[in-house]
DNA sequence: TCTGCCTTAAGTGAATACACTTTATCAGTT
DNA sequence: AACTGATAAAGTGTATTCACTTAAGGCAGA
C-alpha cells in the first residue's frame, strides 16, 4: 500500500466533514479498505498514513480506533492497527446474521406503523423497480439502478424499525467487504425480479401489520441472497 | 457525576491492562457507565476525566471513541462524547435483537458442532445448575451464583458459534445497561428452573445437530426472559 | 554457519502546547 | 424585563514532543 490514498483531493472549500479532520480521515480510510485497496491483513501505519494525508497523527488514531470500532480494523496494544481479515465463511456468516437482523428489523416496522415518509419512500422505490423491470431484461447501467432503488427499500425498512442499535448492527454486515451490497454484479434479470417481488411481500406483510410474516419473508429475502452469492463464488472456482 | 472515578486505584504492581493507559481508562469509565454512576445524557468532559484519573487527555480521548465505537457513548463534532440514552422501549428491544443474534448462534453451534472444551463447559455449567436448584429453592446468594452458571453457559455457546462478529454483536446487547446479565435480581427459583431447562434442551438440540431447533429454542428462551422483564417492569410502576 | 545477544531504527503510547469552536456571561439597548 | 451583541471562559481539535515498546540488523561466540 504505497500511495493510494494521495490524490491530494481539494476538500478546499469546506469538503465533507470539514472541521473535523478525524472524521474525513475515517471516511477515506474506511474506501480504501472497502474497496481493498489496502488488502487484509496489513498493518496501517500511523506517521505514513498522516503524512499520506497531510494531517497529524492525532487524527489518524482517532480515526483508526473508530475505524475499529466498526469492526473493519483490528487492534493491538503497541502493534497499531490492522485491516481486519475476513474469511469466505465469515463473509457467509454475514449473511445469515443480517438475515435475522434485517428480520426483527421489518418484524418492528410491522408493529410499529410505517411514517407517511417512509411509505413514500417505500412505494416510490417499489414503483422504479417495477418500471425498470418491465421490458423484461436488462441493459447496461440497470443494475446500477436497481442497486440504488434497493438500497432506498432496505434503508427506508431500517429507520421504520426505530431502533438506532439495531441499524447500526444491519450497517456493520453491510460493510463486511465483498458482502457489501455495492458487489451485487453477480445477478441476473430473473434473479432481481425474484427479489423485487419479495420486496413487494414484505412491504405488503407490514401495511397488514403481519409482523412475524413480514420477518419470515424477510429472512428467506436476505438467505436467498447468501445462496445466490454462494453459487456464485463456488462455480468461479 | 464529581468524584465516581477517583479511588486512586493502586493499580501499581502491574494492574489490569497495564502498559496501556487507554485500556484501563476504557474500563473504568465503562464500568462506571455500567453501574450507572454517571447517567445517562451527561457529558463527559475531557480534561475533568484525565485530573480525575490522573492521566493526560490522550489516552482519555481513545478510550472515549472506542466506548463510543461499542455503542456505550454518543459523539458529537466539537461537543465530545455523551452518555448514550436507553430509554425503556430500546433497553426491551434489545432482547428482541438478542434473541435473534443468540438464536443464530446457536444453529451455527449446531451445525458445526461442539469442541471438547466447549463441551465440558457446557455440561459443567448444566451439571452445576442441577445441583445447586435441587433443593427446591433459593437461599441468600444463590442467585448471584446461578448468575455465574447462566454466563458460561451463554459464553460457551458464543464461542461454539466461531464467528467473531457474531459475539461482538451480542456482547453489545448484554452491555446494554440494565439489560445487563448482572442485574438478573428479578427472577424466582421457578423461573431459573424454567430457564435451567431451557438450557438442557438447547445442548440437547447441538448435540444432536438440530440446528433450526437450537435457534428457535434459544429465541423463545431469551424472548421469555424479555417477558418476565417487562412483566417486572411495569408491576413496578 | 548458526545461534544468541546487543545495538539501533522504526513505531506506538502519552503528555503538553496551542488553535479553534462552543457556550456562558454581561453590557447595552429596545 | 427581554433581547442582542460582544467578550471571556471552558472545552474540544490538532500538532508536536518525548518516552517506551517492538522489531530488525549486525556482531561475537560457539
Amino acid at each position: 500500500m504505497t500511495d493510494q490514498l494521495d490524490r491530494t483531493s481539494p476538500e478546499s472549500t469546506s469538503g465533507p466533514r470539514a472541521g473535523n479532520r478525524a472524521l474525513s480521515v475515517m471516511d477515506r480510510v474506511r474506501e480504501a479498505v472497502l474497496e481493498g485497496s489496502i488488502s487484509a491483513g496489513e498493518r496501517l501505519n500511523e506517521v505514513q498514513l498522516s503524512k499520506t494525508l497531510s494531517v497529524s497523527r492525532t487524527p489518524v488514531r482517532a480515526a483508526l480506533q473508530a475505524l475499529a470500532g466498526e469492526g473493519l480494523l483490528d487492534y493491538a496494544p503497541n502493534r497499531g492497527f490492522t485491516v481486519r481479515e475476513f474469511p469466505l465463511p465469515a463473509i457467509v456468516d454475514a449473511y445469515d446474521i443480517r438475515a435475522s437482523l434485517e428480520g426483527v428489523a421489518v418484524r418492528f416496522a410491522a408493529e410499529r406503523g410505517l411514517g407517511a415518509q417512509e411509505r413514500e419512500i417505500i412505494e416510490r422505490s417499489l414503483a422504479a423497480g417495477d418500471k425498470l423491470l418491465e421490458r423484461g431484461s436488462f441493459e447496461a447501467g440497470d443494475l446500477t439502478i436497481y442497486r440504488d432503488i434497493n438500497g432506498d427499500f432496505h434503508d427506508a425498512l431500517l429507520a421504520a424499525a426505530r431502533n438506532r442499535m439495531l441499524s447500526e448492527m444491519i450497517r456493520i454486515c453491510h460493510h463486511v467487504p465483498v458482502s457489501s451490497s455495492r458487489n451485487i454484479v453477480v445477478f441476473e434479470y430473473h434473479d432481481v425480479r425474484r427479489r423485487h417481488d419479495d420486496h413487494h411481500r414484505i412491504y405488503e406483510a407490514i401495511v397488514a401489520r403481519e409482523p412475524w410474516r413480514a420477518e419470515m419473508l424477510m429472512r428467506e429475502h436476505v438467505a436467498s441472497i447468501k445462496t445466490s452469492l454462494v453459487g456464485y463464488l463456488s462455480e468461479r472456482r
